[in-house]
RNA sequence: GGGAGCUUAGCUCAGUUGGUUUAGAGCGUCUGCCUUACAAGCAGAGGGUCGGGGGUUCGACUCCCUCAGCUCCCACCA
């Protein structure tokens, strides 16, 4: 058989995605094996895959890969989320695009339009990740807003609104008016933004609503929301304007009287002193108009206009607005000055519009006891966070959490169900039905024409909590007494979780809230947190700085094996990512390098009469051995969760170890047989990598293992025994060590004094170097090697140290005096310097008495094979003189 | 404003209860090689006073204090 000298990716992924599927190796069903869960971070159903879905789904896929060849049985739930306000724009965007407005629709026309787009683009994502070689569980696929799942998150309103969890108030909101609905404090993200601070003239009213020729001079960084004003507050304490007690001003250009008012919150230092109280505009002037009786002037409509109570400036955009009354201020002679100002203000995190602060009904879930749950259950270790560093963060968060706002004014998502009476009191029941039942309890004339649902819809995240019950047994969530079913008395508690930082709050924290509640257990003992995967200069990936390739675009050109390893390599769990293209390229590179060391080991034939050379026995031994402890490694690092370790010690392992060292070890020469022992060992070598790379390179390493033997339809890889480690020989490892830094220095000999790897040397080793490993020393190196007590006449020659190990390699006419005399006498400047801290260290009484034998005896021993070195040295350099 | 974290080779990072030589890896760099598995490769080499300063200790990259720089999270100062 032929083979390319290079791997080709693309001929092989789609074909083995589909063999795995055809055998439906990814599939689960409950057994008595153990189960090892996870589910999947669910992706918007209409977005489409990006450099952290990558990141994120690939260390899920090498989890899960692990798993199931450490014999568990290994479920993978995937699924995507309705994501309602960001779908919902899209929608909106859309039809916006073919000339259809929104508010023009109905709610169930608007509905049928967004099904028909979640059929056609929803999912996409879901098979970008198969490209990636994800090992989902298809048949398991689920959506936040299939109508089992829907139907739970009723049930679990439906639940907390009884327990006396959920209630309905009018509280100060983050009003997005670009999605035109309220979102929750943690949808808000602070940004410090340059602005403008306006120093407007109040004028003192004389008391019949005309200015007199005072003025006090207020600064606000929102002169359009004056109109809305209901009062000037000073602090009690600021002597400066105790002459304005008990007076009234007026709002410059509508001229309407207001209080002067007294309240401690006013800082005196900032600003004027004078503060603008606006209760329909802002969170703590509400608050203040709470405490004084003041009235709520709303004059921003749901789209951030200014609306028909503002009297001036009516139907424009805030920020319209803002710009024009600046001029008219100004005309009005009300404009003291403008100074350039940088505050942190809110943003939506969907939409990027500011954040309006406004009053209105919504529908708000008690956070603290849930909040001190889910905090006993990572503070206990329950559910450990990797990297802990993010246990302070959480530990904060849910001490100061605040009810939750779960009511959206938008029409993708599950609808709450609360019902109103004609008269304004309302049900809430998990159906229309019970409602009217319900409605009729408290008045029996109710007819189902009478009773109107709530337009609201529920935040996305009050479903995507549930999705670790929910996507085993909707029926659960909303019922802590239902009995689990065969699925989630199985898969529940999940294993691990892959997220990111971001949602920690938002999903993580959410999720082990609602398992307390509904299953009286955490849904995850462990949580993984990714880093952000950012470009090479730092910068988060986005649209606008074009710096995020398209992952299908690198699959395409690198395969999908290179680009997970491409991005596990530098991922330590926590740590943002530095995304750069030669990652990828490294990965592809080390496919090639599989690939060759298959076409090597493929090609070999078999000579049934030849016998095992001595240097092939001792690398098999090795290898073995050295397999062994690699594993140990492996291992270690996985529990711990060190993927890129792990990732690195194997790539190691099968680069330098395997290909370098062992394969160069046992390779006959060109044309030559092999023998039976060494090929069937090193078959079962790199049998026995291809299981380790596997869980990270899933698509090359079937493709060799498919080829390696003849295998029956059915057979796979991914479902064989990881490797175990077993008991290996730590000194015959490190004796093969010292034999590869022998021929490491004999190379170097060679390179130096240009000699060709093709005329043989001789090499001159003391006694008592490990005599075990000199045939691979013959063979790598092309030397003879002869041990004696001394190496006599060494007049023309090179002297090297392998540890405290004397080589000597003879040169006749070749060795220039001056250099080797040069290099002798550096290594015993260097010993003796080092040899002169070992001792200060040992004469030192309080070290010698006071450090652990242990270190002790090591610095002697540094002492003693110093002290070796330096005479080895001093010996060569006589001899090297001739004395 | 509050909190957390980071600062180790040109780059990205390890460094696991303070002690395996005078600190490691991958990539990049430099030198020599198209040696019949692989030039996307092979062989070899160079490169760091562990951010600055102080302290604790027999011993500090590791613990404490301090200064500087960076990052993230939280936050209603108009």
């Amino acid at each position: 058989m032929e083979l390319s000298a290079k791997y080709n990716p693309s001929a092989t992924e789609d074909k083995w995605y589909a063999y795995w599927l055809k055998h439906k190796f990814f599939h689960s069903e409950p057994d008595e094996r153990e189960p090892y869960t996870i589910v999947i971070p669910p992706p918007n159903v209409t977005g489409i895959l990006h450099m952290g879905h990558v990141l994120n789904n690939t260390l899920n896929d090498v989890l899960v890969r692990k798993a199931r060849m450490d014999g568990k049985n290994a479920c993978w739930v995937p699924g995507t989320d309705h994501a309602s306000i960001a779908t919902e724009n899209k929608v909106v965007a859309k039809l916006k695009a073919e000339g259809i407005e929104k508010d023009d629709l109905t709610r169930e026309e608007f509905l049928k339009y967004a099904w028909e787009w979640k059929e056609k683009h929803g999912g996409i994502i879901l098979s970008q990740l198969r490209k990636l070689g994800a090992s989902c569980d298809w048949d398991r696929t689920r959506f936040t807003m299939d109508s089992d799942l829907s139907e739970a998150v009723i049930n679990t309103f439906v639940y907390f609104y009884r327990k006396g969890y959920i209630y309905r108030g009018i509280r100060m909101v983050n009003w997005d008016p670009v999605g035109h609905t309220a979102v929750s404090d943690e949808e808000v993200v602070h940004k410090d933004t340059v602005s403008k601070f306006y120093h407007l003239r109040y004028f003192i009213s004389d008391g019949q609503g005309n200015p007199t020729g005072k003025y006090i001079i207020i600064a606000t960084t929102r002169p359009e929301t004056i109109m809305a004003d209901a009062a000037v507050c000073i602090n009690p304490e600021d002597e400066r304007y105790h002459w304005l007690k008990g007076k009234k001003v007026l709002i410059p250009l509508i001229n309407k009287e207001i209080p002067i008012i007294e309240d401690s919150y006013v800082e005196m230092g900032f600003g004027t002193g004078c503060l603008k109280v606006t209760p329909a505009h802002d969170v703590n002037d509400y608050e203040i108009g709470q405490r004084h009786g003041l009235p709520v002037i709303d004059i921003i409509d749901d789209h951030g206009r200014l609306n028909e109570k503002a009297q001036i400036l009516v139907g424009e955009d805030r920020f319209e607005a803002r710009r024009k009354i600046e001029g008219m201020l100004k005309d009005a002679g009300n404009l003291e000055k403008v100074e350039d100002y940088t505050s942190p203000v809110g943003y939506s995190e969907r939409t990027n519009a500011v954040i309006e602060p406004r009053l209105s009904m919504q529908w708000f879930l008690k956070m603290d006891a849930l909040a001190k749950d889910a905090l006993e259950s990572v503070e206990s270790g329950n559910v450990k966070l990797i990297p802990d560093k993010y246990r302070n963060t959480y530990r904060h968060w849910m001490e100061n959490v605040r009810d939750w706002c779960i009511s959206r004014q938008l029409w993708w998502g599950q609808r709450i169900p609360a019902y109103y009476l004609p008269d304004g009191r309302f049900v809430v029941e998990p159906d229309a039905e019970a409602a009217l039942e319900a409605a009729r309890k408290i008045d029996p004339s109710i007819t189902e024409a009478d009773l109107r649902q709530d337009e609201d819809v529920l935040d996305t995240w009050f479903s995507s909590w549930l999705w670790p019950i929910s996507v085993f047994d909707p029926q659960k969530p909303g019922h802590p007494d239902h009995k689990p079913n065969k699925d989630l008395a199985y898969y529940y508690p999940t294993n691990d979780l892959v997220t990111g930082p971001d949602i920690l709050f938002f999903w993580v924290a959410r999720m082990i809230m609602a398992g307390n509640e509904f299953m009286k257990d955490v849904p995850f003992h462990n949580v993984y947190l990714t880093g952000i995967v950012r470009d090479k200069l730092g910068r988060k990936m986005s649209k606008t700085l074009g710096n995020s390739p398209d992952p299908l675009d690198l699959i395409a050109k690198y395969g999908a094996d290179a680009v997970r390893l491409g991005m596990l390599l530098c991922s330590s769990a926590g740590n943002d990512i530095l995304y750069d293209e030669a990652q990828i390229e490294q990965g592809r590179n080390f496919c090639n390098k599989i690939w060759n060391a298959y076409r090597l080991i493929a090609g070999w034939n078999v000579d049934a009469q030849a016998q095992q050379p001595q240097s092939a026995a001792v690398a098999v031994k090795w290898f073995g051995y050295r397999l062994d402890q690699v594993l140990e490694q492996v291992e270690d690092h996985f529990s711990k969760f060190r993927i890129s370790d792990a990732l690195m010690t194997i790539y190691k392992c099968f680069w330098d170890d395997f290909c370098a060292w062992y394969l160069e070890a046992v390779k006959p020469a060109y044309g030559a047989g092999i023998d039976a022992a060494t090929y069937e060992a090193s078959r079962g070598y790199f049998e026995a990598l291809l299981k380790m790379i596997h869980p990270v390179m899933p698509f090359i390493t079937v493709e060799l293992w498919q080829v390696l033997s003849d295998r029956k339809d059915g057979e796979t890889i991914m479902l064989l025994r990881y490797p175990q480690t077993g008991k290996f020989d730590a000194g015959f490892i490190s004796s093969f060590e010292m034999a590869c830094e022998a021929v490491a220095g004999i190379r170097n000999i060679r390179q130096q004094k240009n000699i060709s790897q093709k005329e043989a040397l001789t090499l001159k080793v003391k006694t008592g170097f490990p005599v075990s490993t000199i045939p691979v020393i013959e063979k790598l190196a092309n030397v003879s090697v002869e041990t004696a007590d001394s190496f006599g006449e060494t007049a023309s020659g090179v002297t090297f140290m392998v540890g405290t190990s004397e080589m000597f390699v003879p040169l006749s006419g070749m060795v220039n005096l001056e250099e080797e005399t040069a290099k002798l006498e550096a290594v015993i400047a260097y010993q003796e310097k080092f040899l002169e801290s070992v001792r200060k260290k040992l004469s030192n009484a309080k070290f010698v008495n006071s450090a652990p034998e242990k270190v002790v005896a090591l610095e002697r021993k540094k002492e003693a094979d110093s002290l070796a070195k330096i005479d080895a040295a001093k010996a060569s350099l006589k001899a090297l003189k001739g004395e």
